[in-house]
DNA sequence: GCCGTTTTCGGCCCGACTGTTTTCAGTCG
């Protein structure tokens, strides 16, 4: 049986060809949101047909609804073998390098007969395309260096790296120029996972200034384009960085319109014509009058849209909640009252208990679990459980001494490979709160890993399931897991997931907070500190939180301790029972 | 090919940069 992403591949597939056919655009851009929608889906598509509800998939016609079941009945698509006949999966192949779109795509099939982009690199390097009308030395050239960087390049970069360039290039063009006002916008500022490129937006008296400092930032590889409002570099670490320079009265309609998503503003300026305005990264317009655009809102106001953060801003929802005025309520980082997954040099931190509470404090937080590791985590200096007891007494000795913080004795216990906890139930009952997570055996089957899971929720001294998936973004696959089901059973055991703030972490993402809300899975956000500086990673949590449109209610840790510690031991008992 | 509190037909987002053009097509975001 085909599956949801076979079709969405099928329809892709198509829609390049149709594309290189020269077909209307607006039909290519209709495969390309069915697929989409697809591939967002939650249940396979079969069923959705055998309930007969195809056609309320949005994006989803008569037309491509008796695709869909073509392609699910026999497993293919008449209307895709004959376009694969015609257009070689290789041509489509070439119009992934940089500079090369459809036409150009279409030309070097046609004149040059090219069906690959190893044929493509071939031609280029015998001077064989500036034969064609349009080509030059230079293009054939760029498209060589195209083609190299396509191989070497790393596909999508991780938040956890492109953060932290971001900020450098604000720091050292504040340094290096009249900057004025200087923000990431992109996929940065809605806080992805990861990123394709990174995008700076600036205010300045004198652009031309701010255009040359960017191509002297001093980890430019390669300058990619230069004018007089956007320059594109390549970093050292391949990394294309765009800034803009806009006017200060524009900045907000630049900031809206470069942050996204696409699939946002497309909707957004569906709207405004709809409604007799024009959007665009100048401002928002009634015919020849300028509505506004120095700020974000008013990119929104004029059309009765409540903003929603830049989190949100990827067409699930948010602009017909704005459109009804429901106003944004999701979780800020002030919301949060406690740390509740925090290690310290006890395993594998790099700062002392005192240390790492003093931080904690620092940082407004009024109580703080201390979750160092178990004894199977021998390479990390996993606790035996007598230095686990004797950290206990620490903390409740310093507990005594502090009055504006409370600690938490607790521990991150490994899940064994068949569900048990690392730690006998006697020493899980003298703990304030539990936290257990996956750091072994990640590659069991789907059944094996969501049964192991299941029987460590059942454990009457679990509390919180932490960083539940165990990926790292763009190095380790997620766990194999039965999310739904081992969600229903974390509803009915109330015990917590974790969404943990680590950049390289961000787990659960923001597509398994959205399904933990609908099922009414607690969820608390944690920064996993392993060093003091570590607290500053909550900002990546929260902004995932937000993603997945979680509000304070829906994180445990927004509540005062006096709330939060009854409802631990209610539950321990609760199930114990 | 989809879609509808303007429409069942005629819309579907819009501007900058490049290269090769002497006025613009193609690509990108």
């Amino acid at each position: 049986m085909a599956t949801n992403y076979d079709v969405a591949r099928i329809f892709l597939e198509i829609a390049e060809a149709l594309e290189l056919s020269g077909q209307d655009p607006y039909r290519v851009r209709a495969y390309r949101n069915a697929a989409r929608t697809l591939l967002s889906l939650e249940e396979p598509l079969a069923e959705i047909r055998r309930r007969g509800e195809l056609l309320s998939l949005p994006g989803i016609g008569e037309s491509l609804a008796a695709k869909i079941a073509e392609i699910l009945d026999s497993g293919r698509l008449r209307q895709h073998d004959e376009l694969m006949e015609h257009f070689p999966p290789g041509v489509a192949a070439m119009m992934h390098v940089p500079g090369v779109g459809p036409r150009t795509a279409q030309t070097l099939f046609r004149e040059l007969g090219l069906t690959s982009v190893e044929e493509l690199e071939h031609a280029a390097r015998e001077g064989r395309l500036r034969a064609l009308k349009g080509f030059g030395a230079k293009t054939e050239a760029n498209i060589l260096q195209n083609i190299a960087r396509l191989r070497t390049r790393r596909q999508r970069i991780p938040l956890a790296r492109a953060y932290p360039l971001a900020q450098q290039v604000i720091h050292l063009l504040r340094a290096a120029a009249p900057v004025r006002d200087i923000e990431a916008a992109g996929s940065l500022r809605r806080m992805t996972e990861d990123v394709g490129d990174i995008d700076i937006l600036v205010t300045s008296d004198d652009p031309a200034a701010v255009m040359a400092a960017v191509t002297r930032l001093p980890f430019v590889q390669r300058v990619l384009a230069t004018g007089p409002t956007k320059t594109s570099v390549l970093s050292e670490q391949d990394v294309q960085v765009d800034v803009r320079v806009v006017a200060p009265e524009n900045f907000g309609a630049a900031l809206q319109y470069f942050t996204g998503s696409k699939e946002h503003n497309v909707k957004l300026r569906t709207l405004a014509v709809r409604q007799g305005l024009k959007l665009s990264e100048y401002g928002i317009f009634r015919g020849d009058t300028r509505l506004g655009g120095a700020t974000e809102e008013e990119m929104y106001r004029p059309l009765g849209i409540l903003m929603y953060p830049p989190e949100l801003r990827e067409d699930r929802g948010e602009i017909e909640r704005g459109l009804a005025g429901v106003p944004p309520d999701f979780v800020e980082e002030r919301h949060l009252r406690g740390d509740l997954h925090v290690h310290t040099n006890a395993s594998d931190g790099r700062a002392s208990l005192r240390a790492m509470v003093e931080a904690a404090r620092e940082r407004g937080f009024t109580y703080v679990a201390i979750s160092d590791h178990s004894p199977a985590r021998g390479n990390a200096r996993g606790l035996s459980a007598a230095r686990l007891r004797a950290q206990a007494r620490e903390i409740r000795a310093l507990n005594r001494e502090l009055t504006d913080i409370t600690i938490l004795a607790a521990s991150e216990v490994d899940i064994r490979r068949d569900g048990t906890l690392d730690y006998p139930d006697d020493v899980l009952a003298e703990l304030d709160l539990c936290l257990a997570s996956v750091h072994s055996a990640f590659n069991l089957s789907r059944e094996e890993q969501t049964a192991r899971l299941l029987r460590a929720i059942d454990s009457p001294f679990l509390d919180i399931i932490a960083h539940p998936t165990g990926r790292l973004v763009g190095t380790r696959d997620p766990i194999e897991l039965d999310m739904r089901r081992v969600m229903t059973a974390a509803a009915a055991h109330e015990v917590a997931l974790e969404i943990n703030s680590w950049p390289e972490r961000l787990d659960l993402n923001d597509a398994h907070i959205l399904l933990a809300r609908e099922l009414g899975v607690p969820l608390v956000i944690d920064t996993d500190a392993h060093a003091p500086e570590h607290f500053d990673n909550l900002k990546f949590g929260v902004a995932t939180a937000r993603r997945g449109w979680a509000t304070p209610a829906d994180i445990l840790n927004t509540i005062p301790l006096s709330q939060l510690l009854p409802r631990l031991r209610r539950n321990r008992l609760r199930k114990a029972a």
